[in-house]
DNA sequence: GATGAATGAGACTTCATTCAT
DNA sequence: TATGAATGAAGTCTCATTCAT
């Protein structure tokens, strides 16, 4: 009603960005052209200048926003949280809940790591170790308050659970890739955090309750 | 003399082989010029094309000699194996021992298995299966013979195991990256193998042995 | 009130034109963008178009009205003057006083003048033409008093003159640009009209006085 | 026959080069399209940059050859010289000469001072400062032989004959250029010349003989 | 008149692949 | 077989100009 223009300005920053998001994720970054973004959003090309810098700055707001946007979400959920178990629990149901909703963003999260130049020194890498971090936080917690094992090399633990968390989501996006259809089966992301639930806990435990 | 040049046309496409995996890892597929394969190889930039059909094919090549040849190394030791657990152990050790001897190989494999669906649907895929396939085996093995829970979902529970080793082996591949080192640790890759070994033993297991 | 809407309309030309002034010399014309000019100018890019057609007819202006009042302001000068050699001398020291006054409209003169063939063959040619005219009259004159000397061929000791006086104000120009302060000298633009009198007037008469 | 190989190579850097020299001289620098050039030379676009860097390398080989050649051939000329006034006759003839025989040589030379930020800090203005030191050299040998009188600011009269050197093919290129044809005259450059040294020699001297 | 976001044609440059030698 | 100069399609990005507000 009011403020439309400001409205309508950053509705188009933003539908660049989905467009980018869509296009990074069904061709890679590489495979996509910049007139394909532009297309898919509407735009001219141009435009798409007036709101970032290049196109090697669109993926990069993709990661600091979208990626930032999940780390503060889960950052919210667990300081509300007592037990380090249930704060585990609650990142990666964040995730789940997150990359359910977009699906495209776990697709792009899966999508290379150390690709070029860029990621490794800037920003991927950052926003990775942040949430690297949150994890080790959990870890520590849980060794301080005894429910996690004395001897836990919590610098390892977080990678190994990252990587299974990883694990995860590769298989829920290929299992809905028609080309290995065949060779895999019927996903369940739900059932699937469960047996990754029960897995850890009893591992991370390491002492029958 | 005439045998040689056998032996040499060989020895070339070697060359040019391992001449592209070093340069696929340094810079990533995309940034890597033919130019540049070639000049490292000592040949001729024409030459490449007497060997493999195109840039695609020097990849496809390197994913099914190099990595298929890990694959067959891994079947023949745990097929001498009985117990799932020793099996798993091996098929790490395995990969771990195999990654220390050609670090490139470890690269190249976490930096594009995730690369971009390009390749998650082409040859990749097919290898990972593979790979997946085997742990799956030990797994199924280990449930029937009660090693392993009996409600252990090993379609779900591979994936888990697949990723925490890719999460191991990025963390040593970041652990030697400059760029990141301020932020982690000095990583061994041995200790790191004894942690996942612990956290899966006793997770896998789920009862207190 | 009414009356200075007309005011500020005419105010607003001319800002515009002194930025594009000061812009076209601090880059070039190419160089400088629309976009700079409007911002030096203090007003939207759209705004310029109210006032020039577009980019070259603000070069276009330039010109005329600059240049062209600096040609006016010299005929009136000489026109209540007798001597040729003081017209001539007077010629110059407009020059120099102007250029003094309005340093980046000497830069643009050195600059844009030899630019390149889309400006010769417009605009500026007009304006250089004009300039030489009026020292050819001068010479004319001079000879028809007998004051230079019968063999002298105007047409091309006014190219001569014109050339000179440009080298004169090169200098002047590249003696303040860091990148050759080294290799050139502090220079007097006063000193150097002296030096060009001298030149030029023993050299004129071809007699010694 | 032999060394065929050899010439060819050289031949198309040439003749890319004079495609670039033709199309500067008949466009400008930034109106010329790489295009043009490769068009203009008879070969792909792609391979303009095998022998040089990009459109910029293009210009910057062209002043420092085309014109790092003709200083070195008046060096030559006039170290086989005594009298400073036939020095100085000597540099204009080359001058002359290499712009008679390439005509576009001397509508670069004209081509912008300053043009883009290349210029002042990188290649033509060393070149010129090159061409003026070696009047001034001339100009100061003519005082220590007492040809030249005593009281001359050598600094500014190299500038002048440089400048009115520069006015002398100014008006030659317009002379020929349809633009100006009604506004000016046949020009003989030799004539010029002429007129050229008997305005410096007398001047120059500035005793009667 | 003023604004400035949007436009889109077109420029430069890269690089996998070819092919005459 | 080996070579590497030549190719040219295609991509990213710029920027003068327009026009709805």
């Amino acid at each position: 009603m009011f403020g439309n223009s400001d409205k309508k300005t950053a509705d188009k920053r933003t539908v660049i960005l989905d467009a980018a998001l869509k296009t990074f994720v069904k061709r890679g970054y590489t495979e996509t052209k910049v007139a394909e973004i532009a297309s898919e959003a509407g735009v001219a090309e141009g435009t798409l200048y007036n709101y970032f810098q290049n196109k090697e700055g669109l993926l990069l707001a993709l990661f600091d926003e979208k990626w930032g946007g999940i780390i503060e979400g889960i950052r919210g959920k667990i300081s509300r949280l007592d037990d380090p178990n249930k704060k585990l629990k609650a990142i990666f149901s964040q995730v789940v809940i997150m990359f359910k909703k977009n699906r495209q963003l776990a697709e792009l999260f899966m999508v290379d790591v150390k690709q070029s130049s860029i990621f490794l020194n800037n920003y991927t890498i950052n926003r990775i170790v942040e949430f690297l971090d949150l994890i080790e936080e959990v870890l520590v917690e849980g060794k301080q308050k005894g429910v996690y094992r004395r001897d836990l090399d919590t610098r390892v633990a977080k990678m190994i659970i990252f990587g299974a968390a990883q694990g995860i989501l590769l298989s829920w996006v290929l299992s809905e890739s028609a080309a290995v259809r065949n060779k895999t089966f019927k996903f369940s992301i739900y059932q699937a955090a469960k047996t990754l639930k029960d897995v850890f806990k009893s591992g991370l435990v390491g002492e029958k309750k």
